[in-house]
DNA sequence: CTTTGTACTTGCAAATTGCAAGTAAATATA
DNA sequence: TATATTTACTTGCAATTTGCAAGTACAAAG
């Protein structure tokens, strides 16, 4: 049980109580929009977090109800990590930082991707969240 | 000159280089939506900055061109923080903070907010915009 | 000319991060 | 069946960051 303190009742100083620091937004880019779901997986971006703090955020994510962890379907040595509906409800904030950090720094965000943000930012956000719906189904 | 390190070519990543803290957007959440703008005012806020960690933050945003710093009007002891046109394109980051914390936790949002926010989102970013926009003016 | 206000800086203990190595259970291979 | 590999962590420790309290510097007020 990884409990959070809440600093205030402000929501934005609560999202960021869970959600604040350099590494779990990562976590769950990567199962949105990499469509990862195991440890290995987590600990091959190209940010190479520490093994250790992703183990900690992971159990965070769990506590908070944003990710459930099971044993994998294939082999009894893994876990899969599905996202809850709480869980697909960050999509919206990741795609916020994706428009916000393709639009002030040089990165090499999928062009597609990108075009698909700005013309229906909306549709694109129900899209993924459907997307990452189904797969926490399989 | 606060420099920040890029961990990846990731727009979410690099957003997070730069606003993956517990502190650095409630800075930028009291300047939108409480009209502050001096070290003073942040300072008073119900999470209790410190006064080293605020004054850390505030160099990064201005070395990172979120905002900007100026002698007051009225006051040659005090300073004047204003949000660039970079910063007021953070605003729907906060917004979906605001939105999930909102929808997840126990918070005291403002009711009339957090209506304006789920019925018109895009117009509810677009008028804080504004706002913004007219007070980095003064 | 002393006190107050505003914006920091400094010093230090505590907490967190980051790196490397170690552990344990399940699975694959010889 | 014995050994090696895969997968998911845990542990130890140095380095960095945070958080708290106190101190500094300059302008403005009394």
């Amino acid at each position: 049980m990884k409990e959070i303190k809440q600093r205030s009742s402000c929501p934005i100083s609560t999202s960021l109580d869970v959600l604040g620091d350099k590494w779990t937004l990562l976590i769950l880019r990567d199962m949105v929009f990499a469509g990862k779901s195991t440890y290995g997986q987590f600990l091959q971006s190209a940010e190479k977090m520490a093994t250790n703090i992703l183990a900690d955020r992971l159990a965070v994510l769990e506590s908070q109800g944003i990710l459930t962890k099971a044993v994998a379907d294939d082999k009894k040595s893994k876990f899969t990590y599905r996202l809850t509906e709480k869980g697909i409800d960050i999509v919206p904030i990741i795609v916020s930082l994706i428009l916000w950090g393709a639009k002030h720094y040089l990165t090499d965000i999928n062009p597609a991707l990108l075009e698909e943000l700005q013309t229906g930012k909306d549709a694109a956000i129900e899209k993924y969240q459907r997307l990452a719906r189904e797969k926490s189904l399989a």
